[in-house]
DNA sequence: TTGATTTGTAACCGAATCGATTACTTTAAA
DNA sequence: TTTAAAGTAATCGATTCGGTTACAAATCAA
């Protein structure tokens, strides 16, 4: 995954966690990013999806958070913008006649599971108020 | 980190245990995997850099495993063919003037470390002999 | 009602990644 | 000497992805 969707994403959230409750322009959140404003409305669609965020369209619209900064993990901003994968599996199917190939995409998705499971507890226990805690170099509520 | 390149080697390094001691040729492994003898020929270099396997150039040549399948750990075999990473990072500089775009990418930075050593955490507690032992669908040694 | 502003969306571009492939050199066993 | 295998360079094609342009849809204010 060398997409810079998240980082993006926990970029975006943490400009509207310091703004709220007023909305941010894709145009203003492009230029914190220092990226194009499309990418970013992009990324705010699927934030909407996922219920984190919430829109408005026309003049003086923009994202605003739809939820507590508290109460949005790192792991739900990944869930709304990434793929759940951790590396990529066989694209052919291995050899079945070979005793590893034939089993070997079923264990490998069992790994899979196992590391996802674990970044899951890991992103799950950072939430976008730790990131703005972080952001302004207080004392890291997670050691 | 879409490649397969991580589930390729541990195939790879699967088929090797099951073979111990004698080695195996490229041509061999590529037809399990299924894929070109260059792409396995490849990751042997990588895996050969790590000291997990030795390769014999010549007739009756091929791969062999350097160490016990059970001294050997995905995470080293994650490492020796991948990068680490979790996700990309900012592509461009946030903007400095932006209290979030100042400091953002040292705060991802930190928070890609957690998540690569949850990800060590978990792929360090699965050793070859355990993948060789869930390919024959005996009982899982980590429930 | 009109004009301005902003999201939503489609289309496309260019760079980067990556597995696959061909071809060749080097090594070493029989 | 022949043959089989690793090592390696070069290239191809598909895919991904951020970036960009353009335009439609929505909405607010004058």
């Amino acid at each position: 995954m060398r997409s810079c969707r998240f980082v993006f994403a926990v970029h975006v959230l943490a400009v509207l966690a310091t703004r709220q409750p007023s909305s941010c322009s894709s145009i203003a959140l492009a230029q914190t990013v220092n990226t194009n404003p499309v990418v970013i409305r992009r990324l705010l669609i699927d934030l909407q999806a996922a219920g984190l965020i919430g829109t408005i369209r026309g003049p003086r619209g923009g994202a605003y958070l739809a939820m507590p900064p508290d109460q949005i993990t790192l792991f739900e901003v990944r869930c709304a913008v990434d793929p759940p994968t951790a590396f990529g599996l066989h694209p052919q199917s291995p050899a079945p006649s070979c005793p590893v190939g034939g089993r070997i995409r079923a264990v490998m998705k069992q790994v899979q599971d196992q590391v996802l499971g674990a970044m899951e507890r890991e992103l799950t226990g950072i939430t976008l108020a730790d990131v703005v805690c972080r952001l302004q170099a207080c004392a890291d509520p997670r050691p």
